[in-house]
RNA sequence: CGGCGAUUAGCGCAGUUUGGUAGCGCACUUGGUUUGGGUCCAAGGGGUCGCAGGUUCAAAUCCUGCAUCGCCGACCA
């Protein structure tokens, strides 16, 4: 490719919608621009990129025995009701109605279109298992688009699914998948980590996602420092304090905190540790049988946070949580977020396992602009239960028993699900087993977001310059780069010479044919992050020399020209 | 969906307080100059100042409504 011929669309300066690096890089590189919010167009080189993303997913894919198949974007409502998800999905699902007035969906995933296909060709046990898959636009419309292409409302998406007669086949898929997972993200020369994750609204049991460690994620990942035990920080559980409870050694007292609604406040004002007060957060409780919801009270350590997932798998707390509204905690309790402390409080009352090993703590005396200290429990509140409510922290013991957890950010890049019979159960997909009865399928679903990983990778590789892609990225695998090609006869004929040897070696060569200044076109190149450069000036003509500069590394090398293309394609392609 | 902010040329911005008929840098076009790290000089093209309404002799500027975009929060692969 010629840049005279290309749409290299660079930018000097970073527009100031972009938050991230990545987004920032991709916009000054010429690889999107955006067309209304969470809307992209890939320009050549960030399709280029694109593609080559795809590419890795489908070799690794393909090898652990799955099968490329395509599927609508536009889906039938019907298909969606019968799933059960055309109330569940909320707003993300996007839905239009056609000329005839009939609903569809624009596909934000393809469980029902693959449930509904498989059900009507796959009819036999001897047809399974089958692991189905394809690469293709997704359409969620999110509350939020952000940071360019990592959260988009239109996206690239590779999804899988697989069928089984059984759990235990599912569960070699799974792992199956897992490992091809972890080719994909290798080959990308991605810093990556697989976690063990929630499965959300998609459902079912075992799930793991894949992130991409970087400072921007949106995501916080529990690891263990002496295993290789990781999790979503929404799904590592916080472990029961080993050490016992003191005993109680101070009296219980009021003191007056006109001023103090957070427990900074305390901090500020009364000298209160936040590890030695308890915070309230009052939520509703499940609905009773005449479908009314009272209220919870939540009771955590002042420096703790509260893991919304880990509270709504309580039996007493409704499902989604909801922090209850101030008027009817000031209904309830007759005082107002602040003031608020377990202590006389009539609701159930739910503590979490470091704030139960509390004694001699500080709380809201449920009057405003009032707290206790010396609290205790058992003796100042009788009634609790204690449950696992909180974020952990970084230094908390690992669940898995060895080491202390650390405490990253990560990209989710991929995510992969043990199903169950969710959706074959909901869309009666069965086949003949061996008996010659109908048996539902199990489950389980795969998805990489191809899009992210572009930008995914860009957090991971850049420096002030641009873009360093990792090799099997790159947009092209060679800049050739001469210096003031018009001044000379010897620098042109070189340079199309060399040229056209690269492209018939089957390299992707970009060659910067513009009457550019050197300064213009290195910047260029190097911020399309192309991995080698090779510079061809009047200075090292003289000794029939060329210099091959690495974008990762910054080493130049010099090269005679007979043997420039010889050793550059091997050092590409080794 | 709640809070905050923005919207002036392709991009980055000034001008709005105090109303007087739109400007700077980059990019683009032409000519010259320069040439191993974003040259310099000159000339040029490009804007219904987000939209609609109002106030006024006069609105980018003041008022009202709406839209779009972004940030924080809530929510979510």
């Amino acid at each position: 490719m010629r840049t005279s011929q290309y749409i290299l669309a660079t930018l000097k300066e970073t527009p100031s919608d972009a938050e991230i690096i990545s987004h920032q890089l991709m916009l000054r590189a010429g690889m999107i621009r955006k067309l209304a919010s969470g809307l992209y167009t890939w320009l050549p080189s960030g399709l280029k990129v694109l593609r080559k993303v795809e590419q890795v997913v489908r070799e690794e894919m393909n090898k652990a025995g799955a099968i490329e198949m395509l599927m609508p974007v536009i889906q039938p409502a019907d298909l969606w009701q019968e799933s059960g998800r055309w109330e569940q999905f909320g707003p993300e699902l996007l839905r239009i109605n056609d000329r005839h007035n009939r609903p569809f969906a624009l596909g934000p995933t393809h469980e029902e279109v693959i449930t509904d296909f498989v059900r009507k060709e796959i009819s036999s046990y001897k047809q399974l298992p089958l692991t189905l898959y394809q690469v293709q636009t997704k359409v969620r419309d999110e509350v939020r688009p952000r940071f360019g292409v990592m959260r988009a409302r239109e996206f690239t998406m590779k999804d899988a699914y697989s069928f089984h007669l059984t759990e235990e086949c599912l569960a070699q898929t799974y792992q199956r998948m897992h490992q091809a997972y972890c080719n994909i993200f290798e080959r990308l020369g991605l810093d990556y980590r697989p976690v063990i994750a929630d499965t959300g609204s998609i459902g079912g049991s075992v799930s793991h996602e894949f992130h991409v460690l970087a400072e921007s994620g949106e995501d916080a990942i529990a690891f263990s420092t002496e295993s290789d035990y990781a999790a979503n920080i929404e799904k590592a559980e916080a472990l029961a304090p080993t050490e016992a409870r003191p005993e109680p050694s101070k009296e219980l007292n009021t003191f007056a905190t006109p001023e103090a609604k957070t427990i900074a406040d305390l901090k500020a004002q009364h000298g209160v540790k936040p590890h030695r007060g308890v915070k309230t957060l009052i939520v509703y409780g499940a609905p009773d049988e005449n479908e009314q919801r009272g209220l919870v009270a939540l009771i955590l350590r002042g420096d703790h946070e509260l893991n919304e997932l880990k509270a709504e798998k309580h039996p007493l707390v409704d499902s989604p949580l909801e922090m209850a509204k101030e008027e009817d905690i000031f209904a309830a309790i007759g005082a107002r977020p602040g003031s608020l402390g377990p202590v006389g409080l009539k609701m159930p009352i739910i503590v979490d396992r470091s704030a139960a090993v509390m004694a001699d703590f500080v709380a809201g005396a449920n009057k405003d602009g009032e707290h206790y200290s010396g609290i205790n429990w058992d003796r100042d509140v009788a009634e609790y239960d204690v449950f696992d409510l909180r974020n952990v922290v970084e230094g908390d013991p690992s669940p898995c028993g060895k080491g202390t957890l650390q405490i990253k950010r990560g990209i989710e890049v991929g995510h992969i699900f043990q199903l169950g019979t969710k959706y074959s159960e909901a869309m009666n997909a069965g086949v003949l087993g061996e008996n010659g009865k109908n048996q539902i399928m199990t489950m389980g679903c795969y998805g990489v977001g191809v899009s992210r990983i572009v930008a995914a990778a860009i957090e991971q590789n850049n420096d002030d310059y641009g873009i360093k892609w990792p090799t099997a990225l790159a947009p092209f695998e060679l800049a050739i780069v001469p210096m003031n090609m018009h001044k000379s006869h010897r620098i042109p004929d070189i340079a199309e010479r060399l040229y056209s040897e690269f492209t018939a070696a089957g390299i992707d060569v970009l060659f910067d044919d513009r009457k550019e200044r050197p300064g213009v076109m290195f910047n260029d190149m190097e911020l399309l992050g192309v991995p080698f450069t090779l510079v061809i000036g009047e200075r090292n003509l003289d000794n029939n020399q060329v210099e091959l500069k690495n974008r990762r590394t910054g080493e130049k090398l010099m090269l005679d020209i007979d043997q420039a293309v010889a050793a550059i394609t091997a050092q590409i392609r080794g």
